[in-house]
Order: structure tokens, then sequence, then C-alpha cells
DNA sequence: GCCAAGTGTGGGAGCGCTCCCACACTGTAG
DNA sequence: CTACAGTGTGGGAGCGCTCCCACACTTGGC
């Protein structure tokens, strides 16, 4: 064949341009001249490989462009080198805004020098509820990283018994069985309120989460907790109960002003619903923060440009994303189940609205 | 065999609980007392399977609660059943913040009823672009959709050499090769810019985004197209260079400001930009927008909460989302590739700002 | 009676990989 | 010398599916 031939029916080499065939495991040892199980050895980064056959398989595979198919290795291995993110769609756009792209920011970073792929799951409903336990038993991921878990969420518990790795951001309650990372809530609460106190609040309410949440109910801790701390009692009444968005957190600012009218600070337990509040609060001619001072929780983009702008506590959600897929990179490899916890620190942002 | 007998040791039934062992075609076709042929036929659909056949094979497939293993699929039919959302990472917050959420909710929700996958795949730098291409090339997904397109680029071109499926939000130029959908962004601008003429404006300015993007130019070209329509000249210096970030419209509005001190109108072509240019406004004794109007675009969440609450061009995120993840569907299954393009009306949101 | 065309079906081959067994070859000890 | 462990290697088997060929059986026309 003369070698400028039109390609008489050859798998054409590939590396460049359309592939025509990807190469196979037995091409590459042909073309090395060793064994298929040598070359997938190599390939797989097998100590048991003398110097010399694993350079002619290096060499085989960069003159190919060989590529293993993931396929093929899946079928063998029933390892799927994927994880799911799953999200439950109806959080999507309740959390601070910025939410959900850091942590996928974060868990894609993490994932980035593995091969891991990266699969998105939404879950809007209770028919894709479904759907999403029937691929989880279908064993098609080998880790899940799940996002928003409220308390009596069934999914933690499916994932359990099916005993995939996984790994929640935040936890269901104290003794969370699965690992999970969480921002330390309570605490962020805590610094936002004595943070309150200190500049000289005496009324101090607050906006809560949905309490069937345990972010929600940690932030409400913290507030409890920083008011006992300065010897206040704690007050049912200077408490709002509310659900993280911007239109509960308006309905409970009325409320609570309607309830004490003389509170003059308020921790919400999310920017959003500070921004709410601060709406509210502005409409009943409260000056912010001479008469009311506001704090939020998540410092999402929308603090930085409310009127006036908003001091909030900051949870460091890409770190948060970063260490998810983390854990559970560690959890996938080594089978036997240690399962982890890890607690961030917040911080506090102080702006002008307290 | 008697109904009820106790499985002589059967593979455990699946179903329910800890699938100890997945159920396979062949199992299925045992049970149904069939071939694995017709119960691949009957899975996929094939209507070469007479009417008793397929009922046995449904009912052993219900009561053993077999799914299809996917890798073995993959490997035969080299379909991978999953598609990509490219998403270069560096955009990611620079998008008007629901952008990304938004638009990974419309295309979840149109694959919903499918059994695509959904890969997500981060790109923030030159080595994962390098990534990338060779994940493309070992066809490792069925098709892929692209968010935030520059003009160079080479991702597009590289999806068009291997043939792979694509859709793009957004476009390169005029004549994109690829399908894409897109927001109406001249037709917003034109509206916006209208709107600041109708309200008296004399002096109407504009801050870009990076010019190298068609999003940009067209935004940029519909509030030239509102000026000539209006008899006014299109004047360079009332033009603000920026890149749609908060920090660019900040600094492109002092510049503005600066050589174009008596401007009236400002049209800028994202939200944040707006909000930043604001800012200045504000700082420099302006009121809004009785001295200087300011509308902004993509009616993200920050434009409820500005002060005043920002008047934006909303653009259907969502929506878009669907429309790309549809047309991802038709070209992977009719390869007869034809391309494809949609255009998404866009709304002008009156608030405040102008 | 024949052949031809159509319909439903079973099951072999094979996708590309990993796993593991068998084997060749070394080196060291008995 | 034999014995035996250790090391590197080749390649068969088999993962669970789809594809397709061969076959059985029907129907209808001549």
């Amino acid at each position: 064949m003369s070698p400028t031939a039109q390609r008489p029916e050859a798998p054409r080499p590939g590396a460049d341009g359309r592939a025509g065939a990807r190469p196979t495991l037995e091409e590459v040892a042909a073309l090395a001249g060793v064994g298929r199980g040598t070359v997938s050895r190599v390939v797989n980064g097998s100590p048991r490989v003398s110097a010399k056959a694993r350079e002619a398989v290096q060499n085989a595979i960069a003159e190919l462009g060989y590529v293993p198919n993931r396929a093929a290795r899946t079928l063998v291995t029933s390892r799927t080198d994927s994880i799911a993110l799953v999200v439950p769609e109806a959080e999507t756009r309740l959390f601070s805004e910025p939410y959900f792209s850091d942590i996928i920011s974060g868990v894609s970073a993490e994932l980035a020098e593995t091969d891991m792929q990266l699969l998105l799951i939404l879950v809007r409903n209770p028919r894709e509820r479904e759907r999403l336990s029937a691929y989880l038993s279908a064993q098609r991921v080998d880790g899940a990283l799940v996002v928003a878990v409220h308390r009596d969420d069934p999914l933690p518990a499916l994932l359990e018994r099916l005993e995939i790795p996984s790994v929640l951001a935040g936890r269901r309650g104290d003794l969370e069985p699965l690992s999970y990372v969480h921002a330390d809530n309570a605490g962020g609460a805590r610094m936002a309120v004595r943070h309150l106190l200190r500049r000289g609040c005496r009324q101090v309410a607050t906006l809560t989460g949905p309490l069937d949440m345990e972010v929600a109910q940690a932030r409400l801790d913290g507030y409890r907790r920083a008011l006992e701390e300065a010897g206040r009692s704690y007050d049912e009444e200077l408490v709002g109960l509310a659900d993280f968005t911007e239109e509960g957190g308006r309905v409970a600012m009325r409320e609570l002003l309607e309830r004490r009218p003389e509170l003059d600070g308020v921790f919400c337990a999310s920017d959003v619903m500070a921004a709410g509040a601060m709406q509210v609060l502005r409409a009943a001619g409260r000056r912010i923060p001479d008469d009311v001072a506001v704090i939020g929780f998540d410092d999402s983009i929308i603090a930085r440009h409310t009127d006036p702008p908003m001091t909030s506590v900051r949870q460091p959600i890409e770190e948060m994303g970063r260490t998810m897929a983390r854990l559970l990179l560690d959890e996938i490899a080594e089978r036997p189940r240690a399962r982890r916890q890890v607690v961030l620190a917040t911080e506090l942002i102080i702006r002008d609205s307290a």
C-alpha cells in the first residue's frame, strides 16, 4: 500500500481529526508488542509492569491517542466513575443565589483532577423523586452529593439503605448518620446577634427559615444562644417564622412589627428574607440601621445592593462544595465506610445595615 | 413452579431492598419464557413482538424490577444517553445570577421525560479545556450544550469537526453554523433605549459587555438602532466599553460621566453593570431617574433590590434552557443534521430607575 | 401441489474492557 | 541438582447488552 493512497479501509489512525474509530486496548497492545493485560496494567497504574513494557505501552497510547472506553470498563468493574449532585429544584432559587453555582463550582473544582463525571439531578416533584430512586437503585453512580435536606426527606434514608456513598450539604439533625459538610450556622447566627446587641439593640427579633431544615433550626439556636449569653430572655414573640424567601420575609416582618413595634434589631436567616424585611421596615417609616438594625445570612449578591448595603453572615459555599466532593471521593475509595463530618467557619461581613 | 414458593435460589427478586444483584435480560427472558432477543425488543419498543410475548415480558420485568444496564447498552450501541452542559467557569458568576440556575432548570425539565443524563462540565482554564477536548473526542456524550460562547472560542469549531450534535446559548456571529437559541438581545436593547427616549432623555449612553461576545454586540446594535430610528446620531463618546461585571460598570460609568457629564440616560447591557453604574451616579450626586435614567438587562434578582428598583430587559432564560435541550434531542435523534435557530422574545420590565 | 413473502422468535457473535489463571523466567535456598 | 518463591506476562472468560442471521410458521398466489 502506498502511504498516500486513499486509505483503503484502514481504521484511521485517530489522534487528530474526526476519529474514524477509536483505538482499543488490543490495538495499543499490538503496536506496543505486548499483551492486552499489560496495557491494561499500565493504564490502571499497576506496579507489576517492567519499565521497558511500560514505556512501549505509553508510546503506543500516545501515538494512537488511545482513551479507555468508559462503558466497557463500567461493564466489568461496575464502577461508573460518576457521581450525582442531587438538588431539590424547589430550593434552587430559594437559596442565596450564588449558592447553587458556588456549590457546583467547588464540587467541579475538586473533581477536575479526577476523571469522575458530575451528573446533575434536579428533583422537582414526587414523580421525579421516584425516578431518582430507580436511578440510584440501578447503581448508576458511585456516589451522591445531596443539597438542601429537610428533616423528613426520604432520600438520605434511601441512600443509606442502598449503601451508596453520599455526602450531604447540611444535616438532618444532631446525629446524622451520613457524612456531611455544613457551615457553622449556629456560630454565625450567634456572631450576628452579638453584633446587634453590642451596637445597643434592646429588642432583637429574628426571621427564621423553615424549621424542618436543620440550617434554619441552627440559626435560630444561635440567635437564642447569643441572647442567653447576654442575659436576655428568649421571647417567642420576637421570632418570626418564615421560609427563606423574600415574600416570606416581608410577611413575617409585618407580623413582627405589629406584635412588637418597639423592636430595634432583626437577625434574618437569609439575605433575601432580610431584603424583604428591609422593604417592609422602610415602608413602615423605620430608618435602617438607626431605628432598626438588620443582618442577613449568606452574604449573597443582593446583600451588596440593598439600601443600605446589608451586613450579613458569610458561609464559604464553594469551600463546602469542594469539601463535599473530597469526602465523597474518600468514601468511594475506601469502602469500610467511616462517616465524616466537617464544619466550616462562618464570618460576619459588616456593611451599613447593622 | 408454585407462585408463592420460596424462590429456591433465585437471585433475589430485587425491586425493593438492597439489590443483591441486578437482574439481567437473560433472567427476565427465562422468567417470561422467551428468548433474550424478545425481551430486548420489548424493552426497546420494537413493534415486532406478539401481544402475548410482550405481556409476559412486561410482567417479568415488573416482577424482577429489571432496569437495563446502561454500560452494556452503551458498549454495543455507542450511544451514551447523556449530554453535556459546558460552562466556562469564568462566566458562572458574571452572568445575571439566576442565569446559570435557570438554564440548568430549563434543560433539566426538558430532559426529565427522557432518560438522558445531564453532565455538567465546568471549564476554568486552558488545561481543562484540553481535557474537555479529549473528553468529547472520546465520544463520551451524545451531544453538548454550550453556554457563553465568545467569538473566538475554539470549542464550537471542535464540536463541529467532531460532528457532535450541539446547541449553543447565543451564537458567535450572524452566520452561526451550529444550532443555537438566543434571546432577542437587539430587540430588547432597542425597546429599552426607546423607553429612555420616550421619557425624554436627550443624551443616552450605554455600557456594553465584552464585544467579542455576540450578546454584547447585539445589545449595542439595538441601542444604536433605536437612536437612529429616532433620528439621533450614534455618538462613540456615549459608549462605555465594559465587561458585564459590576466593577467594570463602575469604571466605565465614571469615564462616561467625565466625558459626557450632561448625559441623562444609560442603557446597561447587564443588571450588575447597571447596579455598579447606579452607585457611581449616586456618588456623583445624580438622582435616579430624575437626573439620569438607568435601564439594565437580564431582570436578575438584584434588579429588584437596587435603589431605586431597576427597570430591566427580561429574557426568558429557563425557556432558553428548555429549548436548547429540545433542539439537542432532535438533533441527536435525526442524524441528517439540520441546524436550527430559535430566537426568544425579550420584555421590558419597568420599575423605578427609568 | 409448489414457491415466495411476511412475521415472530431464539440465540450466536461481539462491543472493549478487567480479572485472573497459567506460564515462563528469574534468583535463592536446600 | 531439585525446589520454591517471586515477578512479569499473555490471553481466556465473561460483564449485559444489541444486532442480525437463521429458522419456524403462517398466508397467499400460481
